[in-house]
RNA sequence: GGGCGAUUAGCUCAGCUGGAAGAGCGACUGGUUUACACCCAGUAGGUCGGCGGUUCGAACCCGUCAUCGCCCA
C-alpha cells in the first residue's frame, strides 16, 4: 500500500543508483536501432550545480528519455571541461592558503597538485547530475584532458598549423594582469564606470604656440602616443594634416594622420593614438604606418619605453603622475565627468583588463566560418528558435582571429618547440620535433597552453574516438541535437561548428535547441553579488527532484527567458501529489494493469471516451517534443492526469467501480490501471522518480526490488490504433460533462445547497439527448447531484430555475429556496450575453463581402452559431415570462 | 549606434499557417462525497501597449510611435 503522502526524498534515493548500474544509460554500438546522438556541453569541472544547469540538463534529459522510449539508441554524451583558468586560480587559491604558490611548486607538480585537485572535486557537478535525475552515458564519460583529447588537440593543432590556419602573430590581447594571460574576447565584460575626459594639448614641433587638443580617457597611454588622428574632412583641422606635434613630457615628435576613424562630432575631433595600447589605435596606426610602442609590462606598470621618472609605476597612479604634469605644464586644457565602458575580466569583475602587444597563437576563424556560416544557410544545421541564427550569423560574420594560446600551466600545451635561432617545429611529440630539427639543436617547448575551447570545439567528435576512425564516430556523428543556452553560441556552438565541419566534413549537430535563462521572479538575472540564486539543491530539497524538473520543462517556451517562482514550483509539487494520491485510489479499488488489455476494444463509454482522449494525447504530446516545446508537452500531460482523467474519468467511474455488473467493474479497473499507467509513462522523462515509483506500485512490485525490463523508462512510448479513437463515444462523455457543468454552475449560482437532490426535469430534448441521458443517468445524477430527471413538456412549475443546454432546457423546481430577483438577474444576464453574441455574428452575416468572399464552412459555421443563440435567446426569454408569471 | 525580443486577466505566461480570447497562481463564493485541504465544486477579471494600413475578417500580417529587456560595438 502507498504511503498516505508522497515524500519525494524517500522515493529518488531509491531509483538513481540502480538505472546508472543497470547500464539502461548507455548507447549499443551494435545496435539496429536509430542512433540519436546528444553531446551534453560539457561543464566546467571546477563548477557546482546551479538552476542554469538543472534547466539545461532537464531538457536534454527529457529529449534523451522520450527518444529512448520512441526506439532509438541514444548517446547522450557527458563530460567536464577543464576550465584552464578558473581551475588554475583555484588550485592557486589552495596553495595560497598553505603559504606557497605555484612558482614554488613549478609546473610540474603544480600540475600534479590540479590533477590532485580534480580528482578530488572534479565530480561534483556530475554527482550533481544524478540528483537532477540525468541519464546520459556515463561509461562513456570524458575530460578534456584525457589522453585521448589530448591526442585529438595536437593532431588538429598540427594539421591546422601546416594549412596555415594556425599562426603566430603580434596582436594587442586581453591581457589579465594579475594572471598574466591572455583572455578571450568573450571573457571581458564592459562595466559603465564614473569616469573623467581629459583634455590635453599637444604643441605643434613647426609653432610651439600652436596646439592640437584630443581628450582621453586614460592619460597614462599618452607615454606610448605615436600619433594623431582626425577626420580626413575636417575642415579644423584639414590644415595639420602631415604635420608634426610634440609629445609632452616625452618629447617624441609624432605625426597628425587623416583617418575616418576620428569623428569630428566627438570631443575635439582630434584624437591620440596608441597602437600599443587601444584596439581602435592598432587598426589606426596600421593604415598610417604608426609606430607601436608598448610602455606596459606584464603587471600593467610602466616600462622601460617610457621616462625613467615613470618606470615601475602602477598603471593608476601613472595616470595621475600624467595628468599632474600636465596641469603643471599648463597643457591640461579641461576635466569633464563621464560615465564609459571599462573592460573587466569577466570572473573576478573587478580586474581591469588592458589590450596589450604580446605574441600570441592565432586561429584563422574566419576562413573556418566559412563552411560553419553556409551549414546554417543551408539549413544542415537548424537552430530551434529559428531567430537565433541571427545571431550566430552575426558573430561568425564579424570573427576576428582567435587567440588560442593562454599563458597558464593547466591546460593542453601548444606541440610547438623552438631552436635557439626561434625556429619553430610543431609536431606531435619532442622526437619529432627533434627529428625535423636535425640533432644536435637544442630545442625548448612553448610555454604557453590552448584555451579551452579549443578542446571543447572538438568535443562532438574527439569524444567518440577521433583521430581513430572508429565505430562510434561512424554511427553517432554528427549528433542529432545539441542543447544549451544562447550565451553558449559563441562560446561552443559556432567553434564546434568550425572544427567539426573542418575535420569530420560535415555538422556536429543537425538541430541546435537554444533554451532561455533563468532569472529570478522579478526578471533579474541571477547573480552573486545580488543575492537572489536559487540554489537547485535547495529546491529539490524543499519539493523534489520532479517538481522542479516538470516545473522548468512548464515554463521552457521557446524564445523566451524564465521567471522561476517559488508558487509555481509549488504548483507543480501539488501536481505530483496529486498523481501520487490518484495511484493511491488506484490501488484501493483494485485497479491493476491487466497484461491482455486491450486499448482499442473496450465497450463501456467511459472507456471508450477516456482511450481516445488518451489516444490524441499521445500524440499530441510527441509532435510537442519532436518539436522541442517542452511546455506545451508538461501542460498538456498536466491537463490531461489532472483536469481529464482526475477529475472526470475517475469520479464518472465511480459508481460503477462500486456497482453490480462485474463485466464492467473489470473493464473499467484493468482502463483505468492502463490509463494511468500511460499517463506516467508519458511523465516519465519529465518526472522520472515519481514516475517510476508509482509504476512499480502499480504493478504490485518493490520499487526497490524491480529489474530494468519492469521499468517506465524502457517502456515504450504509446502507440493506438486508429479504432482506439472513438469520435462517438468522445462526443457524447462531452456531453454529459458540459451537462453536469451546466447543472452544478446554475445550482451554484442559485445557493442551491449542495447537499440538496433535485428532481430535475427536461423539456425539449432531442432524441439524441435523451440517449445521452438514458446512457449515463446514474453518472448524471450522482454528479449534478439530481434525485430524478424527467422528461417534461408545458410550463415549468413554479419557484423553478431554469437553464438551457443546446435544444433542452433544464428545470430545477426548487420552490423553497428560490429567490426570484435573483433568478431574474441571472437570466436577464445570460440573455443579454447571448444577444450580444448575435449581434456580432449578424454584423457579419449581413456583410455581403463576407458572404462573397469568406469560405463556405465559415460562413456556415456563422448561421449554425446564430440559430443556436436564438433557440437559446427564445427558451430563455420564455423562462423570464414565467418567472414573471409566479 | 547596430541587432534581437517583449508588451494579452491582479501576477507569471500560452495562443501553431489570420476565422467565437486560454492556463497556472492569486482573489471571491460554497464544500455533501473515506485517493487527495499540497483537495473538491463554482464565480469574477481582458478595447490582446497606442495609432494607421492590408483583409470579408487581425492578438496574429505590414507600417509607425511608445515603454521595457537582452546581445554586439
Amino acid at each position: 500500500m502507498l504511503d498516505k503522502t508522497f515524500d519525494p526524498k524517500a522515493v529518488e534515493s531509491k531509483h538513481y543508483k540502480r538505472w546508472e548500474d543497470s547500464g539502461v544509460f548507455a548507447c549499443d554500438i551494435e545496435s539496429s536501432k536509430t542512433a540519436y546522438t546528444i553531446p551534453m556541453p560539457p561543464p566546467n569541472v571546477t563548477g557546482s550545480l546551479h538552476v542554469g544547469h538543472a534547466l539545461t540538463i532537464t531538457l536534454q534529459d527529457i529529449i534523451t528519455r522520450y527518444r529512448r522510449m520512441c526506439g532509438d539508441d541514444v548517446l547522450w554524451q557527458p563530460g567536464t571541461d577543464h576550465a584552464g583558468i578558473a581551475t588554475q586560480m583555484m588550485v592557486e587559491k589552495q596553495l595560497n592558503t598553505e603559504g606557497t604558490s605555484r612558482h614554488d611548486l613549478g609546473r610540474e607538480k603544480f600540475l600534479d597538485r590540479v590533477w590532485q585537485w580534480k580528482e578530488q572535486y572534479g565530480s561534483t557537478i556530475t554527482t550533481q547530475l544524478r540528483h537532477l535525475g540525468g541519464t546520459p552515458d556515463w561509461k562513456r564519460e570524458r575530460f578534456t584532458m584525457d589522453d585521448g583529447m589530448s591526442k585529438a588537440v595536437s593532431k588538429v593543432f598540427i594539421q591546422l598549423y601546416k594549412e596555415g590556419l594556425i599562426y603566430k602573430d603580434k596582436r594587442l590581447v586581453n591581457w589579465h594582469p594579475i594572471l598574466h594571460t591572455s583572455v578571450s574576447d568573450l571573457e571581458v565584460t564592459s562595466i559603465e564606470k564614473q569616469g573623467n575626459m581629459w583634455y590635453f594639448k599637444y604643441p605643434l614641433v613647426e609653432d610651439p604656440t600652436k596646439f592640437v587638443e584630443v581628450g582621453t580617457t586614460r592619460p597614462e597611454t599618452m607615454l606610448g602616443d605615436t600619433g594623431i588622428a582626425v577626420h580626413p574632412d575636417d575642415d579644423r583641422y584639414k590644415d595639420l594634416i602631415g604635420k608634426m606635434v610634440k609629445l609632452p613630457i616625452v618629447g617624441r615628435e609624432i605625426p597628425i594622420v587623416a583617418d575616418e576613424y576620428a569623428d569630428p562630432e566627438q570631443g575635439t575631433g582630434a584624437v591620440k593614438i596608441t597602437p600599443a595600447h587601444d584596439f581602435n589605435d592598432f587598426e589606426v596606426g596600421k593604415r598610417n604606418n604608426l609606430e607601436v610602442i608598448n610602455i606596459l609590462d606584464a603587471n600593467a606598470q610602466i616600462n622601460e619605453n617610457a621616462p625613467e621618472e615613470y618606470q615601475g609605476l602602477d598603471r593608476f597612479k601613472a595616470r595621475k603622475k600624467v595628468v599632474a604634469e600636465f596641469e603643471e605644464l599648463g597643457l591640461l586644457s579641461k576635466i569633464e565627468n563621464i560615465t564609459h565602458a571599462v573592460p573587466y575580466d569577466e570572473k573576478s569583475k573587478s580586474v581591469v583588463l588592458e589590450p596589450w602587444l604580446t605574441d600570441q597563437w592565432y586561429c584563422d576563424a574566419e576562413t573556418l566560418a566559412k563552411p560553419a556560416i553556409e551549414a546554417v544557410e543551408t539549413g544542415k544545421t537548424e537552430f530551434v528558435p529559428k531567430n537565433w541564427e541571427n545571431t550566430y550569423f552575426e558573430w561568425m560574420r564579424n570573427i576576428q582571429p582567435w587567440c588560442i594560446s593562454r599563458q597558464l600551466w593547466w591546460g593542453h600545451r601548444i606541440p610547438a618547440w623552438y631552436d635557439e635561432n626561434g625556429g619553430v617545429y610543431v609536431a606531435e611529440t619532442k622526437e619529432e620535433a627533434q627529428a625535423e630539427a636535425g640533432e644536435n639543436i637544442k630545442l625548448t617547448q612553448d610555454e604557453d597552453v590552448l584555451d579551452t575551447w579549443f578542446s571543447s570545439a572538438l568535443w562532438p567528435f574527439s569524444t567518440l574516438g577521433w583521430p581513430d576512425d572508429t565505430k562510434e564516430l561512424q554511427r553517432y556523428y554528427p549528433s542529432d541535437t545539441l542543447i544549451t543556452g544562447f550565451d553558449i553560441i559563441f562560446f561552443w556552438v559556432a567553434r564546434m561548428m568550425m572544427m567539426g565541419i573542418h575535420f569530420m566534413d560535415d555538422v556536429p549537430f543537425k538541430k541546435v535547441y537554444i533554451h532561455g535563462l533563468i532569472r529570478d521572479e522579478h526578471g533579474q538575472k541571477m547573480s552573486k553579488t545580488k543575492g537572489n540564486i536559487v540554489d537547485p539543491l535547495d529546491i529539490i530539497d524543499e519539493y523534489g527532484t520532479d517538481a522542479l524538473r516538470f516545473t522548468l520543462a512548464a515554463l521552457a517556451t521557446q524564445g523566451r527567458d524564465i521567471k522561476l517562482s517559488k508558487d509555481r514550483i509549488e504548483g507543480y509539487r501539488n501536481f505530483a501529489t496529486k498523481l501520487w494520491n490518484v495511484a493511491r485510489y488506484c490501488e484501493m479499488n483494485e485497479c491493476k494493469p491487466i497484461p491482455e488489455f486491450n486499448p482499442s476494444t473496450t465497450t463501456h463509454t467511459v472507456n471508450r471516451w477516456i482511450i481516445s482522449e488518451l489516444a490524441v494525447l499521445s500524440k499530441k504530446c510527441a509532435t510537442a517534443l519532436d518539436s522541442f516545446k517542452f511546455n506545451d508537452a508538461a501542460n498538456l500531460l498536466y491537463q490531461f492526469a489532472w483536469g481529464t482523467f482526475c477529475d472526470w474519468y475517475i469520479e464518472i467511474t465511480k459508481p460503477l467501480l462500486s456497482g453490480e455488473d462485474e463485466s464492467a467493474k473489470a473493464e473499467t479497473r484493468a482502463t483505468a490501471a492502463y490509463t494511468f499507467n500511460q499517463i506516467i509513462l508519458m511523465l516519465n522523462p519529465i518526472m522520472p522518480f515519481i514516475s517510476e515509483e508509482l509504476h512499480a506500485h502499480l504493478h504490485d512490485k518493490n520499487p526497490a526490488e524491480t529489474t530494468k525490463d519492469e521499468w517506465l523508462m524502457t517502456q515504450s512510448w504509446p502507440q493506438f490504433e486508429e479504432s482506439a479513437i472513438d469520435q462517438n463515444k468522445t462526443d457524447e462523455m462531452n456531453w454529459v460533462i458540459r451537462f453536469i457543468t451546466t447543472v452544478r454552475s446554475v445550482r451554484a449560482d442559485m445557493h442551491v445547497p449542495p447537499a440538496a437532490f433535485i428532481h430535475m426535469k427536461l423539456r425539449d430534448a432531442s432524441s439524441v439527448t435523451k440517449d445521452r441521458i438514458n446512457n449515463n443517468e446514474e453518472i448524471i445524477k450522482r454528479l449534478a447531484r439530481l434525485e430524478t430527471i424527467e422528461e417534461f413538456t408545458g410550463e415549468a412549475p413554479k419557484g423553478s430555475i431554469q437553464t438551457i443546454i443546446d435544444e433542452a432546457t433544464i428545470i430545477l423546481p426548487i420552490a423553497d429556496i428560490i429567490d426570484i430577483g435573483e433568478e431574474r438577474q441571472r437570466l436577464e444576464k445570460e440573455i443579454n450575453k447571448i444577444s450580444k453574441d448575435i449581434d456580432k455574428v449578424d454584423k457579419k452575416l449581413s456583410n455581403e463581402n463576407f458572404i462573397a468572399k469568406a469560405p463556405a464552412e465559415v460562413i456556415t459555421e456563422q448561421k449554425k452559431r446564430k440559430e443556436d443563440a436564438e433557440i437559446a435567446i427564445s427558451k430563455l426569454n420564455q423562462a423570464l415570462k414565467q418567472l414573471d408569471a409566479t
